[in-house]
RNA sequence: GGAGAGGUGGCUGAGCGGUCGAAAGCGGCGGUCUUGAAAACCGUUGACCCUCGCGGGUCCGGGGGUUCGAAUCCCUCCCUCUCCGCCA
């Protein structure tokens, strides 16, 4: 959520932020609405006051053994006119909320310019794209070869967009959750956090999937309702809402494994071949919490850690800034992080790294406390995949496949494999 | 699943329907004392909203209700704890 001061201060402005991410904010609507509030509310406080100074009275002159009988005639009159101006302070407040919970963020001034990812700008560019003297295959065709890959079984078990993994292959899956969260604990000093699949519609609305994202989410309904966690960025973030964290404490940086459940309302016939867009997918998290001057420095850092993860698994990648118009709802500035699908012969995003500045924070009430003016003041929260692992093994599959069909298992991750230096068909 | 207890400020914990935003203690901050520290003592210490300011308003788990007036009464939801049952 942006700043309310922001909105009433300087709607233009604003408005013409949002500008650049497409967005046009109905500003006649809000500062009509806005208007009408701020009398409303002068109105209302001015009735409560005569009511509570009246009530006091009453009290004042009953505990004397006063007659009350003409001060309540007087304060009965209040009544009508203050709960009429209650309820329409309360509506008028309710459509403004309802308003600024569906507005996106600010994009940071470093941001560049444009509608589409046309416009995303390549910030660096790591390894080289192997030359293959032979044509690659993608991840579908070496997968199913190896007999470790099975779309039709889980078609079956379940519907499109799910996968079964067997044997060496399932075990790499499993082996790149370890490697990450080793590398970002050990390395990276990420606290490792285990947090519930099953959300809150609170907890949504704090990291800003709701109100306006709901079609994307997986809704569980029983005795109390659920939505199922589209990121672990949902359950981490909300560790800080409603708290205040101590300074001493600050950066909090957090490390989650999770399965993550999507939708995929609206992407019908996108990457509908293999692993890169399912319904239910493994991610490693990376959160951290931050003093609000240093949350652009942390966005480096962080968008660095992730990338230190394919590097250690040496595939090519590269870092773009999302242009404005291509950044997610409650980002203020976006790197995606692309690794190099042979299969695709493309760049494709394997990390997001974003920095919300307060926009999350002022949604959850997460704050820290300032030794400087002692005051609670609003946290910047910044989260990225620390990777996609599903992705993850798509491109160790792609980049390190072999003419026989074999994939060579990267060295970073032996370790992790009982020493397995290749995967075959058995 | 059955029976009961409870949710109050950073924490612990009082609170007859009427100067209660809330006693007290702890913690925090400032000070006195001290070579320094501890102890002791004194003072201070919630958040949010409107306002240039004065000032005003709201908040005692969430929501609704009763009342001139609710932390206090009623309804409902959520959460925590204890006992029994079941169970990965």
């Amino acid at each position: 959520m942006l700043d309310p001061k922001l909105i009433r201060g300087d709607l233009d402005r604003v408005a013409r932020e949002l500008a650049r991410r497409g967005m046009t904010l109905d500003t006649s609507k809000i500062s009509e609405l806005e208007a009408q509030r701020k009398d409303v509310q002068v109105r209302t406080q001015q009735l409560q006051n005569d009511r509570n100074t009246r009530s006091k009275a009453i009290g004042k002159v009953k505990a004397e053994g006063g007659d009350i009988a003409p001060l309540m005639a007087e304060v009965a009159k209040l009544g009508d006119e203050l709960a009429a101006n209650e309820k329409r302070l309360e509506s008028l407040q309710a459509e403004l909320d309802a308003i600024l919970l569906t507005v996106p963020n600010i994009p940071h001034s470093s941001v560049p310019d444009g509608r589409d990812e046309t416009s995303n700008v390549e910030v660096r560019r790591w390894g080289e794209p192997r030359k293959l003297p032979f044509a690659p295959q993608d991840h579908v065709a070496l997968g199913e070869a190896l007999g470790q890959m099975d779309f039709e079984c889980a078609a079956k078990i379940s519907g499109a967009r799910f996968t079964i993994l067997k044997s060496a292959l399932a075990r790499m899956h499993r082996a790149l959750i370890q490697f990450m969260l080793d590398t970002h604990t050990r390395d990276h000093g990420y606290t490792e956090v285990y947090a519930p699949y099953l959300v809150n519609a609170d907890s949504l609305r704090g990291t800003g999937q709701l109100p306006k994202f709901e079609a994307d989410l997986f809704k569980v309904s029983a005795e109390q309702s659920f939505y199922l966690i589209p990121t672990a960025e949902v359950p981490v973030t909300n560790i800080v809402r409603d708290t205040i964290t101590d300074e001493k404490d600050m950066p909090l940086k957090f490390v989650c494994h999770t399965p993550c459940f999507r939708s995929e309302a609206g992407s019908h016939g996108k990457d509908t071949r293999g692993m890169i867009r399912q319904h239910q997918f493994e991610k490693v998290e990376l959160v951290q919490v931050v003093r609000p001057e240093n949350s652009y420095e942390a966005l480096e850092q962080l968008t660095s850690h992730a990338e230190t993860i394919l590097r250690k698994l040496e595939l090519p990648y590269r870092t773009v800034a999302l242009c404005a118009g291509d950044m997610g709802f409650s980002a203020a500035k976006t790197y995606d992080i692309e690794v190099w699908l042979p299969g695709q012969q493309k760049y494709r995003e394997i990390s997001s790294c974003s920095n919300f500045e307060d926009f999350q924070a002022r949604r959850m009430l997460a704050r820290w406390r300032n030794s400087q003016t002692k005051k609670p003041e609003l946290v910047h929260t910044l989260n990225g995949s620390g990777l996609a692992v599903g992705r993850t093994l798509v491109a160790i599959i792609e980049n390190y496949q072999q003419e026989d069909g074999g994939i060579l298992v990267p060295s970073a991750l032996r370790p992790y494999m009982n020493g397995v230096d290749t995967i075959r068909r058995q």
